[in-house]
DNA sequence: CGGTCGTTTGATTACGATCAAACGAAGTGG
DNA sequence: CCACTTCGTTTGATCGTAATCAAACGACCG
């Protein structure tokens, strides 16, 4: 069992979007929980499993995957600190997708009752935790749009739109500058096309004059240019969702 | 105010997946509504409204989607008689999608704080509602899938057998046989795709064998082959959820 | 009977996949 | 400390799936 500071970090994500009491804050740091620290590519939960425990992300990198029959994979989502891998599972029975670290990663592992009691004895974290999943689904819907509909720079640069933003609000530095925590093959299977048209497309960034790259750090060396060639609008994110800490406007216009 | 016995539909369709009591039911049933007729292509939402309702979809078929910045349409979810239409905007202040009638629809308008007060003094029905928003995140993530990771024919013969299940299980008509209630051109934002491939593909389904079409509706000739054709597995759909009316298996083996 | 909407078919194009190989950086072991 | 391996990135050449362009056809409707 770690120092309950750790859990803090949830509750700033949760406190993000949804408003909360000092109790409620109170029961998210009493949550029982064993941390696991885990490498790179570890799997946290797979396909088929019975779901007995939420994971917590205290630090690193975690993503959400699927592979096809033929073994191609499709990366669903990133995770980033402060974010409750298991919401997803929670209320269902059996796992339909894998998560697996994405960089060597802290997990607090709260088991399941624990935090089916949490939003039942706290409403007010009871309705965080669900509008969690909804921006969470809401943000699958854009992937959905982002693969289905976009070709392969918009859909880069969108990503890359989308990092900027998430990284930002999680405190992992600010929208022109960040470190990609991800390989170009990773990539490439979250917006589905191979890695070698990735490396690509990001080098055709660089020659826009959108970006900059160095080794896995990218500077955004237009915001405004790349968001429009990203088609990029950041309502999905409900950043500024009602209630939350951070529901003022950002301090740099953004999208 | 319709006859009540109307929202019916909806209590089954919670029931599915979440155990619910007689005074879960009843409160479920007197929810107050004013029912809505709808026209094919009438919108219900549209992106950046304000969400001040949830929809509960009495009957006909409905769907969600998003625009491109260059007006291409991706279909983000299609929605049978039974669903409720808003739970993904009950928390969110600003709609990030549209919702769009897709055939004539019956639509009964529950106001949000009727919601948020069945979700609250019913922990049974708010543990189903969240249920059902999982439920769907689900399907959300195997979209992504399927746009991003699965060629043409894979992709829709995906859908092909997702519609089967899902209206058999909505009590719409058995898996082997269903009338498919989009054109192919909505099928084709559906999958990411060209109305002019659908069509071929379509073809080639019926010339593999696999389906026999009739105007829009669609046998499945030989659901194994269509399966594996389809890469399909059933698990994303979470059709025999603990706890639910009908979790018990299918009366066919289906996937 | 024209008009509209949806489906079907054909011809050509293009975007991204695939195949192949070299290069660079980081880590390992001798 | 330097070979050697491994993993990720980069570049080039060719291929193929689905897009695009174009037009005819069929069904339903007023």
């Amino acid at each position: 069992v770690e120092p309950a500071e750790n859990l803090e970090l949830v509750v700033r994500k949760l406190e993000g979007h949804s408003p909360l009491e000092e109790a409620d804050r109170a029961a998210i740091r009493a949550l029982p929980h064993v941390s696991r620290t885990v490498d790179p590519a570890t799997y946290l939960v797979r396909e088929g499993d019975r779901t007995e425990y939420c994971g917590l992300l205290l630090s690193g990198f975690v993503y959400r995957h699927k592979l096809t029959g033929n073994g191609q994979r499709q990366i669903l989502s990133i995770h980033m600190p402060g974010e409750m891998l298991d919401l997803h599972n929670i209320f269902l029975d059996i796992a339909d997708h894998n998560i697996q670290a994405l960089s060597r990663a802290v997990v607090a592992m709260v088991p399941r009752q624990a935090i089916h009691a949490l939003a039942e004895n706290f409403p007010n974290v009871g309705r965080a935790m669900w509008t969690d999943t909804l921006i969470d689904a809401s943000i699958f819907r854009e992937w959905v749009m982002n693969v289905g509909r976009r070709d392969s720079i918009t859909r880069i640069a969108h990503l890359l739109c989308e990092f900027a933003l998430r990284l930002e609000a999680a405190g992992l530095g600010n929208h022109q500058q960040y470190e990609l925590p991800m390989t170009q093959e990773q990539l490439a299977d979250a917006v589905g096309l191979t890695p070698v048209h990735v490396n690509r497309i990001l080098k055709e960034l660089g020659q826009r004059g959108l970006i900059i790259r160095d080794k896995r750090a990218i500077t955004i060396e237009d915001w405004r240019k790349l968001r429009d060639v990203a088609d990029f609008s950041s309502r999905y994110l409900h950043l500024d969702q009602g209630g939350g800490l951070h529901s003022r406007q950002p301090p740099v216009p953004v999208a």
